[in-house]
DNA sequence: AGCACGCCGACT
DNA sequence: GTCGGCGTGCTC
């Protein structure tokens, strides 16, 4: 008797698993990671099987069987990884298990099936019958010749268009044998984006050459060893991760490139695929349903051997993986934001520790716990040899009741480039005209209806619009409060921004770059046309401080530097340093020399002076004694749990009977703060509890069984609930 | 989750 | 008298 124990599929929390399943002779080859149809109540699901057993608690005959085996399903490492994110992060077994899954196999439309294609080659008779008097037809003979021609046997689709005979054609040859048909499987592809990416390998700098011996030490003789790559901006850390991947490649080592956001997938596919071929396979949630699920086959199979992707890679089915690199692993990308909230970079060492693969966290500015915990490798130089730009920081302060976003120096410098013929870049982290609209005469403003947010002011588009959810209104001619027509747009986005500059820098030409100037495929457009104008200014969100290499750009600025540190948020002050950090390292890569310009409200913040001076390891040093003195991680622990309803009071209760819960199981060191409201989001009212504990691991275990037991008393009906173990 | 069973109020 | 409200239990 041979028992499989099974997880079903479904979303809720008050479903515990896992269930016992007989398995038939029958159904073949199930083991762990199989994916089953089960019959479940009187329900058909899809479950996984997370264990194989020769008995169950249950009799026989109180067991059913499953209904029958899909072929795709995960790898026994990959089940234990899903399941131990499910338990980390609080969430139930079939969310975590669903990321090791082939893509799409619990979506409702179910698995995406292989695409097969028909083809065909000539066989020798096939071959001889174009010589000696075989009575063959026109488009006979076309597709003979055609395919006499080849080495690898052609799609029918392909003979069609360039022989003209049909799929009848063929098969009449077959039936002559002449021609040998075969049905097979083929791979789609991603459409591959070209970016300017040196193909040509290069030779590495003493720096980038000693980071890769000690990774390559660490691939022979330490499974499981952290490394941080800290390296400013322009070093060459790619060149090291791509040294790196050969060297795990040649120990037959498989490997998992992680990049911050999928907008920086297509630069750093190219990069590998041009030194390292087909073997890198390329998987995120923005390709097509086929593309993705050949892609993951293509790596289950081993055809693939390098995955890179966005977070959610790190559950790429690379078997025998020696290396996961992390790049720009200070990222807050790397947290997802939804059930299960797991962190990519945890995920990564959970699955390095239990396969014995090196990490490699890369960053101009590692995040302090990386830095305080991890063995550092560091690049001090820029590949090019040149200095890191000076920085002026202008306080606007001093500057106030000024039209318009620009301080007079700033306003100066970029003219000043614009009239050498020179590139610039500007950061102005704020989407739309104006952040919000009001009435100047009762001071009403504009609020998204599902969402405690104001409505941003998008010009061009004539709407209001709602940054969180996507809500838009036509843009309001009046108050609909008092009637006045005197509505004041209050402060600037890009939108606004970019024909201030353009009136600036005229007749240089201006390029806008954020998620509303053009559509996601069109980013590398626009950036590839300031990369080829001679001369020009590129404005836009942060998406223009990242990934993207223009060596002529001689001055960068940073408008509302300190945006971020207005927001209650401990992790304000790393972003902040990141950010300017960032920038300031891509000016003045070229011949031309650079210069940065930061305008900020808080010149004095240390996150902002740090980055003027260049100086990762003073800003950590100074905020890890921040961290210290307040308790915050790494020296304690964060949880948040978040409660969400449409219905206020369902959210509240909910809220509080967890509360209640919690405190119950938490350790006496740990603290538990809330439930506080958090704005409502999407029509959703939002409850939060705060959990902050000396220990991760008892803290999580109280949170885990109080929210287990309130799901299965049912206190969480009508309130959605997720747990953020470490927020961002 | 999804479904059945079961125990109380207002309706053809 | 029954239709249906949703509270409770169960699914291998």
């Amino acid at each position: 008797m041979t028992i499989a124990k099974v997880e079903p599929l479904v979303t809720t929390r008050a479903l515990r698993g896992p269930f016992d399943y007989l398995l038939p002779e029958r159904l073949g080859d199930v083991g762990i990671g199989s994916v089953l149809r089960i019959p479940f109540g009187r329900q058909r699901l899809l479950g996984v099987v997370v264990d194989v057993a020769e008995s169950s608690e249950l009799p026989p005959e109180r067991l059913a069987e499953p209904l029958e085996a899909l072929e795709a399903g995960a790898s026994a490492e990959l089940v234990r990884l899903g399941l131990w994110v499910a338990s980390e992060y609080c969430s139930t077994a079939a969310r975590g298990l669903e990321l090791a899954l082939p893509p799409g196999t619990a979506a409702a439309a179910g698995p995406v099936a292989a695409r097969r294609e028909l083809r065909a080659e000539a066989t020798a008779a096939g071959s001889g019958a174009l010589g000696d008097d075989s009575r063959l037809g026109s488009r006979q003979r076309a597709a003979l010749e055609l395919l006499g021609a080849q080495s690898e046997p052609l799609a029918a689709e392909e003979i069609k268009q360039r022989a003209g005979a049909d799929l009848q054609t063929l098969r009449r040859l077959e039936r002559r044998g002449l021609v040998r048909l075969r049905e097979v499987e083929v791979s789609r592809r991603p459409r591959e984006v070209a970016v300017g990416a040196p193909a040509e390998r290069v030779e590495l700098n003493p720096a980038q050459r000693r980071a890769t011996e000690r990774i390559v030490a660490a691939l022979d003789s330490e499974p499981g060893a952290e490394l941080l790559l800290w390296g400013v901006t322009g070093s060459g850390k790619t060149e090291v991760y791509l040294a790196a991947a050969e060297a795990a490649l040649e120990r037959g080592f498989g490997a998992i490139v992680l990049v911050p956001e999928i907008a920086l997938t297509p630069q750093a596919l190219a990069r590998f695929r041009t030194r390292l071929g087909d073997r890198v396979a390329l998987l995120h949630s923005a390709l097509r349903p086929g593309e993705r699920r050949d892609e993951w086959e293509r790596l289950r199979r081993g055809e693939a051997r390098v995955c890179v992707g966005p977070r959610s890679a790190v559950f790429a089915p690379v078997a025998g993986l020696g290396l996961i690199v992390i790049d720009e692993e200070h990222e807050g990308s790397y947290k997802q934001e939804s059930d299960p909230r797991y962190d990519a970079r945890e995920v990564a060492r959970r699955r390095a520790a239990e396969s014995g693969a090196v990490i490699v966290a890369g960053s101009a500015t590692p995040r302090p716990e990386s830095w305080l915990g991890l063995e550092r490798l560091e690049l001090p130089e820029r590949v090019d040899g040149r200095p890191l730009p000076p920085v002026d920081v202008l306080d606007m302060r001093e500057h106030p009741g000024q039209a318009g976003p620009l301080h007079r120096e700033t306003a100066s410098a970029l003219a000043d480039v614009a009239a050498a013929g020179g590139k610039a870049i500007v950061l102005l982290n704020r989407r739309g005209w104006a952040p919000f609209l009001s009435c100047r005469e009762c001071g009403g403003g504009w609020k998204c209806p599902e969402c405690d947010v104001s409505l941003v002011v998008h010009r061009g588009a004539q709407q209001l619009r709602c940054h969180h959810c996507g809500h838009a209104e036509a843009l309001p001619q009046a108050c609909p409060g008092c009637g006045s027509v005197t509505l004041a747009q209050q402060g600037t986005g890009t939108e606004r921004a970019e024909p201030e500059l353009a009136k600036l820098v005229a007749p240089a030409p201006v390029f806008r770059l954020d998620s509303d100037s053009a559509g996601r495929r069109d980013h590398g457009e626009v950036l590839a046309r300031f990369e080829a104008a001679p001369a020009g200014i590129l404005i836009g969100t942060q998406m223009v401080a990242r990934g993207h290499d223009f060596p002529d750009v001689v001055l960068s600025v940073v408008l509302d530097a300190d945006a971020a540190l207005r927001f209650p948020d401990f992790r304000a002050e790393e972003r902040t340093f990141a950010l300017v950090s960032q920038l300031a390292g891509r000016s003045g890569r070229g011949t031309a020399g650079g210069r940065v310009i930061v305008q900020t409200l808080a010149p004095r913040a240390p996150a902002i002076a740090h980055a003027a001076r260049h100086d990762t390891p003073g800003y950590v040093a100074d905020e890890l004694e921040r961290r210290r003195a307040l308790g915050y991680p790494p020296f304690s622990h964060l949880a948040r749990i978040e409660l969400s309803s449409a219905d206020q009071g369902a959210a509240q209760a909910a809220a509080e009977g967890l509360r209640d819960r919690v405190g119950a199981l938490l350790p006496g060191e740990a603290t538990l703060l809330g439930p506080a409201p958090r704005f409502r989001l999407r029509g959703r009212h939002r409850r939060q509890l705060l959990v902050k504990a000396p220990e991760r691991g008892p803290a999580v275990r109280a949170i885990r069984e109080a929210v287990y037991a309130a799901a299965a008393a049912r206190e969480l009906r009508g309130a959605a609930l997720s747990v953020d173990v470490d927020p961002q």
